[in-house]
DNA sequence: CTGAAAGCGCTAACAC
DNA sequence: GTGTTAGCGCTTTCAG
């Protein structure tokens, strides 16, 4: 004998006010509990608690109401949120799409969101944003900013508040990251480069205060020795910013400087793009007069002329991979923090040949 | 003889739990007024209800304190989240990022943050994000997810959820749209390539189920009949995906049956690469064979071989518009809707050239 | 197993 | 101008 159920709303999109949306205490009344045993009927985590006839009739009512629980409600009474923070530099570069669609695909499968935010790598607006994403009462952090001297992450590191990192690391710090094996990515295309014959190879290295920078500088001196490899200075350019101008500035001050080399590594994509602009300016065809390989397998470098030889970061998996180790993180607390390397891929294009001239 | 501050807690950096939060009613406490007092003076829309003095006083101690609001718990009390959903396709296609970040810079400036969901254009994933949107008490929405045909975005409008649509519109309703001028830019690059003195000119059009697909397809008829010249449905191809497969496998037919053209205005960019590629296979140089004008202008398009030639839409407008008009609506949803009509512009760059055959 | 009661942090009537 | 009171919707002791 329960009351007929209210005419059926259309579940999922309630008007603004036409119908005052269903709560809890409407779903408890309807189906003769108290609002307490409701609740504990439709949380999973507490079902168990409850009568199971009762609980499913209280389901039955919640199904027949459209009834959806309130997370705001919900946040301020457990104080937790089920959302977390990601702060990257900035959507519009190609390489974070695939990592926040990663982090937000498996948090979305438990019912966890990310608020996103772009901080343009201005240390004051990630201090900003970090602040308002605190007051939001996120639960924790991925940050894919990292630089080598973070004090922000530091701090955050140190009160314990849960953070995965993404791409970039620290320092010293034992912050878990999920990064590309950049040693190992290197190691691959200077591999490819040798085989092919190369022996005058040079880097275009990127910031030096970022772990990815510094990570595939170390690896390319590691690789000269390695393949017995004369390791002259000269091989070598600081860039001061991961950008095509950069790129190609480098290669535009190699070529000034007489630097004899048949094929550079260039730190990312951005950089070797730079290298096709400067190398094509000075009338040098490539992979003709010299070989070009690239990092990070960005969209559309498969369209270069040459199409780019490059090392290709699994983004989207570093972003899922992040994500699950927050959630663990956040789940117990106390686990050991891990860190992942994920492995790269070598792209190979057109970019690269055995070398022509000495 | 206000009492000494508390020792300063480093502002914006708060422990999970090593020292609490302090609350509206920790400031009113040391303020020695009533918590409701406090909230009064710290919020800008009521501070004029209360003494100057006390109020200076009451933001003198919640600076000292660190205090930050609680968004959550005002949230639960006002119905209001300062917060919206953006709901589009897929943020791995770079047409999203420039609009997101369009969208999000101007809702922070205001307070306002935004949900991002991904639905891969699956209207199932849509209307659960919906849903799920509407649980977390989003106060509206920006869809780039429009179709001509769209129940879900009908019945939102029906009952008076504050929406705004990107990019593409529906086939005839008013919901409130910022997108780009899709007639003006098709009706520049015909002009374009008819200055050029190309007579023979096709199209790949996109889906016809999306606004843009039909309008710009649309204003290509009218170019034609502007220019005097023919109308061939032979001259049409109808794309089913903005992709570039799609736009090889138009051009591969077109070439197939003969049809004799020298220019072609892709529907959009990717359209316009799948013509790329399928030229190049069947060794038809661009663009001394056959002129190409693309749409979006993506980026790196300017690095393809030859540079394309499209027309660009401002999208990072379109997502700061959508913004100002979503948050308009919010403030005054009385007043009427508009839509908002950006221009576009020709990109020139070497894809096009006076036609060489006939 | 279920009800009662309290309270998360804040704001909005309503008094005074 | 300020305090009082109540309550947003939910969860969580604590009793029974």
């Amino acid at each position: 004998m329960t009351p007929p159920p209210p005419p059926a709303t259309e579940p999922g999109v309630h008007a603004g006010s036409a119908v005052r949306r269903p709560t809890l205490k409407d779903v408890a009344n309807e189906a003769g509990v108290h609002p307490a045993t409701a609740s504990r009927a439709l949380n999973p985590e507490t079902r168990h608690l409850v009568n199971d006839e009762t609980a499913q009739r209280v389901h039955r009512v919640a199904d027949s109401l459209g009834y959806q629980p309130n997370p705001i409600a919900r946040s301020l009474k457990t104080a937790r949120s089920s959302s977390i923070g990601l702060v990257i530099p900035d959507l519009t570069n190609p390489l974070f799409p695939p990592i926040v669609r990663g982090v937000e695909d498996v948090l979305g499968g438990v019912g966890y969101n990310a608020w996103i935010v772009n901080t343009d790598n201005d240390p004051a607006r990630e201090t900003a944003a970090v602040e308002s994403l605190q007051n939001r009462s996120v639960e924790g952090f991925v940050f894919a900013t990292a630089r080598l001297h973070h004090p922000l992450l530091e701090r955050l590191a140190a009160i314990g508040t849960p953070t995965v990192l993404v791409n970039r690391r620290l320092a010293m710090s034992d912050i878990p990251s999920v990064t590309g094996d950049d040693a190992g990515g290197v190691a691959m295309a200077m591999r490819h480069l040798v085989d092919l014959g190369h022996r005058k190879i040079v880097h275009l290295a990127g910031p030096q205060d970022l772990s990815t920078g510094v990570n595939r500088l170390r690896a390319f001196r590691q690789a000269l020795e390695d393949h017995g490899l004369e390791n002259s200075p000269s091989r070598l350019k600081l860039c001061s910013a991961w950008a095509e101008t950069a790129g190609a500035k480098a290669v535009t001050e190699l070529l000034d400087d007489g630097v004899e080399f048949t094929a550079v590594l260039a730190g990312n994509d951005l950089l070797a793009l730079g290298c096709y602009d400067a190398l094509a300016e000075r009338g040098l065809s490539c992979p003709d007069d010299v070989s070009v390989v690239g990092f990070n397998d960005m969209p559309f470098v498969d369209k270069l002329s040459p199409p780019l030889t490059t090392v290709r970061i699994p983004h989207y998996e570093v972003g899922a991979e992040a994500a699950h180790l927050l959630l663990e993180r956040l789940r117990a607390p106390s686990r050991s923090a891990r860190s992942i390397l994920l492995p790269l891929t070598l792209v190979n294009r057109k970019s690269t040949a055995p070398p022509r001239r000495l």
